[in-house]
DNA sequence: CCTGTAACATGAAATATTTCACCTTTTAGG
DNA sequence: CCTAAAAGGTGAAATATTTCATGTTACAGG
């Protein structure tokens, strides 16, 4: 366990390490730790680069951030957005050795990296813990798998609701942040273009669906708004 | 092992047994086999049925199925098309206890369906063949996660042309089956109406892209269909 | 405080896609 | 062998979406 009181997070608030010790034992996990670094990401900073080398296990505390894939031609898009306590090294470490996506934090975040090896053995040591944790990360997979659906299946009406319904659900809910998500990061996780997320979040407005508080996007009626994301 | 002249597929030539018993010893592996069912499926049949219980590890012998997903108004996407041999359960099993898709047989099929009890119980005892089986599934992960890219930025033309690849590189390579995809199952999986598919497969063929062979359609560019792919 | 940049916004033209109507060919079953 | 159903195919009209042109607003840096 890092001794360290210029942490913001102490290792014995660790949320990683109350779901990991209910599994295995603290003299097990704790020796894991002192390989770990914790890092702290301020909004728009870059935590991982496509391309680049994935060498740690990432859990992030706190904060938000997007997993995005960047096409030669420049344009991106947001495969998705994941709000912290959770494991998010996972797509990048049961693939390849190489990061698919970048990782983007887009609220402040406290982000620990896990040495790879010292994970992979203390999982070696315990099956049981290595299912738990891909229980955690197979979460993120059907969220992501259910928005890629709607993509398929919807027309933009529908991908944006299903986006905004995701994003208050499962990213914001409850949370005081500014919900400071752009109009072209929206495109980019609807796919679409960025005026047609403008047409369509005005006229959602006019219809009462949704209200804008400065920046943040309020959904009025989750109800209506679901039929949209399941049938339009 | 299942000792029995009956079955296509004897224990002894089957490719799970070999990859597993690269990791763990025979005698930990042959327990499993005694209550595994093995079946065979018809072209057309229903494996698995979306929204039915996961109460088995799915291992494909020989064949290619589909995972699709039906929508309430009666249509169908396909997540992806997939040969054997490979794991196959995976999506259902990490998921929750119920299929988020059906599996339905595209070519005959010889599957062993492996009791999911008795998998953990090997996985459990054996770490390490944890991390391979999942190594195993998330192949087909990357696989649809690349498919779903090509569908959030790319027009149809490059949908279609990621599609054939697909199939071509992944399915269908050297192999004599006919090319039983039928239009319609083209668009499902290109998510596409099925006219669309009909037109841009015969702009492919004028443009000497591709051509057919009765049913089979052959590709003869490669180069610029991955252009078409990447760009389109 | 000024200024440039990025984000937000709108409407019209251009393009892409679906839907529909219709036809032909293939396939499966009686 | 006949027939109905399914699959393949085509083109035009209707619709959805993007692109482009333009302008406004918000915000950060000098």
């Amino acid at each position: 366990m890092i001794e360290n009181s210029q942490l913001l997070y102490q290792c014995k608030d660790c949320s990683l390490r109350q779901l990991s010790t209910l599994i295995v034992h603290e003299d097990e996990f704790d020796p894991m730790c002192r390989n770990t670094v914790q890092l702290h990401f301020s909004k728009g900073e870059t935590i991982l680069k496509q391309g680049g080398r994935a060498t740690n296990l990432l859990f992030l505390h706190r904060g938000v951030v997007k997993f995005s894939y960047r096409y030669d031609t420049g344009s991106n898009y947001i495969m998705t957005i994941i709000t912290g306590p959770k494991l998010v090294g996972g797509a990048n470490l049961f693939f390849r050795d190489i990061n698919i996506f970048s990782l983007t934090a887009m609220e402040d975040c406290e982000v620990c990296m896990v040495d790879i090896e010292d994970f992979k053995g203390l999982a070696l040591r315990n099956p049981t813990y290595v299912l738990a944790m891909i229980e955690q990360a197979m979460d993120m997979f059907q969220h992501s798998i259910f928005n890629f659906i709607s993509l398929a299946h919807n027309h933009v009406n529908g991908r944006i609701a299903t986006v905004l319904l995701y994003l208050w659900d499962h990213v914001y809910k409850d949370s005081e942040y500014k919900f400071t998500v752009s109009r072209k990061e929206l495109a980019e996780f609807a796919a679409c273009s960025h005026e047609n997320v403008i047409n369509t979040l005005s006229r959602f407005r006019r219809e009462g669906l949704i209200e804008f508080e400065g920046k943040k996007i309020v959904i009025l009626n989750h109800e209506t708004l679901t039929e949209i994301s399941k049938k339009g």
